[in-house]
DNA sequence: TCAAATTTAGAACAATTGTTCTAAAATCAA
DNA sequence: TTGATTTTAGAACAATTGTTCTAAATTTGA
């Protein structure tokens, strides 16, 4: 792997243990053994190195999202699958979305992006709601309004779940997975058929 | 007021507008026109501003929750009341729930006050639900699984819907109590009689 | 009123941080 | 091989930060 990378990969793992506020870009560079210059000389500004992280988290939901157009959800087995993929994106570049009104505001291009991940969501979640629906699983009388709302829940577990967990019960791999998939599912509960 | 209550008020203010990253005890200083010693004086570390702070933020709900106690929540109207009053408390501390995860890991005490504020908030919870079954808002035949369930996702709302607002439609004042009450409320819907 | 206690201003310090600079080392391309 | 390019190390810099120190001003209380 080029520096570069492996830049990318110590600052996301120091990122993730100790938090972006004590992370300098000092660390990340001693953290890996190599000159704070030569860290510079490959992202010159820190939030270059943000902004590349942030970079690979919606190129990985991308792919994610691809996976599910080509081959759409229609059981419940492919939605819990659906879910763990996502969870594990989510716990991978856990930083970002404990910081992420912080970054937001911080790195202007995290937040732009970030629209246009909602919009992906968006649409990704209608298609998936419309699947499920078509195929029995779900109920077929839900307003669009009441959809949206179900939208919005989804969005807030997924993207703050992870930041509720470190607050309360801080569970980690496998049975965070399964509390994380527990809570997704509970919002369609009651529109199962 | 005196010194050490301007001192708050002023560090209150500007964590919300400018994010506890950009915030440095002299900033908070100057802005309120007395010196960096001064400001030392009173608070010698800069913990003890932001525990100070978050020492506010749990008087202020543990008195919502013993008005309500006193005076328990019975019908739509008053739990409407108490999402109102709950949403201004959130609103208010901003910067708290913003930055939780970070401030937890940051100052111990923060974490330990956080555990109380849930454990309290959780009777309070199933002493509603309670409440509004035996009235017959509610459904009474809902598990206490489906009922923890519930409690986490009203937790969810609460400690991170401003955070989510933030990341997206950026709504202020009534236009935000607004949504957040719908918010809140479509977690009750399925099981309103 | 006056001495003691409290509060305040502002200089000073030490540590840290992001970043730049320079020169050496390593790699590459012909 | 050799000359150019890229990568690297590490010193250096300027700005900032939290905090401390000292002395002056203010308030308090008897």
């Amino acid at each position: 792997m080029n520096t570069k990378d492996r830049i990318l990969q110590a600052a996301l793992a120091l990122y993730n243990q100790e938090g972006i506020r004590s992370v300098t870009t000092r660390h990340i560079a001693t953290a890996m053994g190599i000159s704070p210059g030569n860290l510079h000389y490959h992202f010159k500004h820190t939030e270059d190195i943000i902004q590349a992280l942030f970079g690979q988290l919606t190129a990985s939901y991308d792919q994610i999202v691809q996976d599910i157009a080509q081959h759409s959800i229609q059981t419940i087995e492919e939605l819990h699958q659906y879910i763990d993929s996502s969870f594990h994106l989510i716990e991978t570049y856990r930083f970002i979305f404990i910081n992420f009104v912080e970054l937001a505001s911080w790195i202007p291009s995290i937040r732009e992006a970030y629209q246009q991940l909602i919009s992906k969501r968006e649409k990704e979640f209608s298609h998936l709601f419309n699947n499920l629906a078509h195929n029995g699983v779900f109920r077929t009388d839900i307003s669009s309004t009441l959809q949206n709302r179900l939208v919005r829940q989804l969005f807030l577990i997924s993207d703050f779940w992870i930041s509720a967990n470190e607050l309360t019960d801080q569970l980690r791999g496998e049975e965070a997975l399964a509390v994380y998939r527990e809570d997704v599912l509970s919002i369609f509960v009651p529109y199962l058929n």
